[in-house]
DNA sequence: TTTCCATATTGGTTGGTACCTATCCGAGCG
DNA sequence: CGCTCGGATAGGTACCAACCAATATGGAAA
């Protein structure tokens, strides 16, 4: 058992507690819980830590750790679209509109950091929620890592595909979000009028060494999507 | 001197440090910086969360810590639309629109949690980026906690000004990200082409105590405004 | 009654130690 | 020559102990 850390059972057992707790309502001091729980204080501290960055609870020095109002929104975390999809409680699906290896070109070759004449292997969907469109998705790999790719099932999550059949983790990711008019193909795929505008999403995604893997641009329909997040003061 | 952590101004040491080596080069090991710094183990890896946090170093369970290829996008941080542009090299400007005390409504009164016949200031603000149209800011908060506001100077840094006559820190905000198209109205003053498309942000600023103090909705020029971040996996 | 200050309490920072686990690389075997 | 295995070394987790800094509170003084 425990297969994970001691601070992570401690987060998920203080997030149980806390459950329908009144916002505001102190916590226990750092000390009990360290007493109570049979842990050290660093152990609490790692924890609090946690739930102080998904905004879970807050911190005043000299007075206490207290539970925070219910926020609409939780920190932005890096997920798939089927992830993100049955966070919202809508039923992610897939349609193929294209999948083959091209070379990279300009654009994508900088984002992955290749030659411009390397390969690259592109898939093109259609994403649907709930059965209907929501975003046109174009994703980019380098081809010399994900060989035999347009050959797989492309209908289900790429994310879990790339990880169990490649080994390939996407850690992190670099998004630059923007609002365009679409042109009449993509409002004809995405089934909007004429003249809509729809929300950009270009993503370069990173394994655990930071490398590029992944360039993908995304086009969401502007009615039915939005993006939720929360940003902290403290950094430099 | 030496007015803040320890941890932080080691950070500062290795960000110095790491300056123009080559990615992928490793750091020291974190013992190694311990001793050669003279701080203990504990606080090196203080330093190097934040470094990693911030996308700026990478680390490899029995490999060591490298620097991070150069990165397009910085995570996202809290930062006023002066420190944003000034961010872009773009000299931030303002245009007074409107400023003045009404009730806050349905929507600002629940993104305040305050109640609908409440009384809010409301500053409504054309914000330019060297010299052009970059964004129409429209800004509410309680009127309560800020009396005489209206009456201020308006063209500089709302932010700046809460915190020194104010005392109000906003310590984070939740945002939510959306393309609009434009009203006439809004196209006109923004100076693009009727029907053009925007970016809509709606924040809610919270001070540090995760209590809502500030309801803004941003509406930025589709052509000249990005939204530029990094998501990281590892949350719940 | 009100104001102010000493003090106890809380979270924040730093030092130190021990052990676990993942990774790398070279020695040795096949 | 290639592969495997193991040791050395890296970061990861956890613990203890002490002190610092902000806060809250209650009692003394005005």
């Amino acid at each position: 058992m425990a297969r994970q850390a001691k601070h992570e059972e401690l987060r998920q057992a203080l997030l149980a507690e806390m459950a329908g707790a009144e916002p505001h309502s102190p916590l226990p001091t750092e000390r009990e819980i360290s007493t109570r729980h049979g842990v050290s204080r660093n152990t609490v501290r790692q924890a609090l830590d946690a739930l102080e960055a998904s905004g879970t609870v807050y911190r005043v020095q000299g007075a206490g750790t207290f539970v925070a109002p219910a926020v609409v929104s939780k920190s932005l975390s890096l997920t798939s679209f089927s992830e993100d999809m049955r966070e919202r409680n809508l039923e992610p699906a897939s349609r193929l509109l294209a999948a083959g290896t091209v070379r990279a070109g300009r654009q994508v070759a900088e984002q992955l950091g290749i030659a411009p004449e390397a390969e690259v292997v592109r898939v093109s969907r259609l994403r649907l929620a709930d059965g209907s469109p929501m975003c046109l998705e174009n994703v980019h790999l380098p081809a010399d890592r994900v060989p035999g790719l347009a050959d797989e099932d492309l209908s289900g999550s790429l994310y879990a595909l790339l990880s169990e059949r490649y080994r390939l983790e996407i850690r992190s990711a670099e998004q630059v979000v923007r609002a365009v008019d679409l042109d009449d193909t993509e409002a004809a795929l995405l089934g909007v009028p004429l003249g809509s505008s729809g929300l950009r999403v270009r993503r370069v995604g990173l394994d655990r060494r930071d490398t590029p893997v992944e360039a993908t641009t995304t086009l969401y329909r502007a009615d039915r999507y939005d993006i939720r997040f929360t940003v902290r003061r403290g950094q430099s």
